[in-house]
DNA sequence: CGCTTGATATTAGGTTACCTAACTATTAGG
DNA sequence: CCTAATAGTTAGGTAACCTAATATCAAGCG
């Protein structure tokens, strides 16, 4: 089983990453609608379970803390979050999604999803299931980033 | 039926771009090991296919022809693609791979591929599975990008 | 208590990869 | 033949990452 295993292994590594690079492509092209890039609709959305801290917000994005940083200070220029003071530990920043940033995560998720959903509804029946199927092992992969 | 399905893929559409979301980050650590960069990859990729025009290498990539032109000077540049004149048209210019293209993608791949497979090793059958199976979609997927 | 070590975040400066607009060269159609 | 469209490059700008250096604060230890 090992010696059957190993070169498929090999092979799914091979396509699975080549679909993923297509994907950031993808990607790109669905977020470049003007309302949120990519990289701010990340951020935010990592604020949404409260009071976040920077470095904590880099980690689970696989960037380094200048970079959140970076990415948090537009987003508070744009009104869509705020940083307060830790009251446990004065070094560290709490960040926190305003109204506003709350509307324009659902307001960007709302136009994109609908794009999403066009590409999907031309899909097969089984070709959904198989990719609503595999979405929790994209994930459990996308989750070693934090290490 | 379609009364079942509106909802479902509406969820399906959020949940499916979450997961590219966050594979944009992945992909660039897996990328980020000083070899070749996700965009130079992609393009000498575009170039297994013989004598590919700039404007091609564009539409498949989904930048703009400027990007990809940025693009293969760089690889020029580095010796592993060369631009030709195309014999039926002299506005148009056709990228071919050198060896040493052709060797750089072999040998980023191979890197990456291990890398991957590292992580994909520590999935279940079932995982591995469900991914295989959701592969060939999600590259129907990308290929929307093209249009 | 005071000092050093480590952690948290920001600032400064640089790179990569995209974009639009403007330009050059060539082809094709009326 | 001359105008309109097509192919590509050049110029200039922006977004998002990086490393290195800095300022602040925390925590442990002599």
């Amino acid at each position: 089983m090992k010696s059957q295993n190993a070169p498929a292994l090999q092979e799914l590594a091979q396509d699975f990453r080549e679909a993923l690079r297509h994907s950031v492509y993808l990607v790109r092209r669905l977020d470049a609608d003007g309302e949120l890039s990519t990289a701010q609709l990340s951020t935010l959305k990592m604020l949404l379970d409260d009071g976040v801290r920077v470095g904590e917000i880099a980690k689970n994005l696989g960037v380094r803390v200048p970079s959140a940083t970076e990415q948090i200070i537009k987003l508070e220029r744009a009104g869509l979050a705020r940083r307060e003071a830790d009251p446990d530990d004065s070094r560290a920043v709490r960040v926190v999604l305003t109204p506003e940033g709350r509307d324009a995560i659902e307001s960007a998720n709302r136009r994109r999803n609908a794009v999403m959903a066009g590409i999907l509804e031309s899909l097969t029946d089984d070709d959904r299931r198989a990719l609503a199927a595999a979405l929790p092992v994209i994930e459990k992969i996308n989750s070693t980033i934090q290490n």
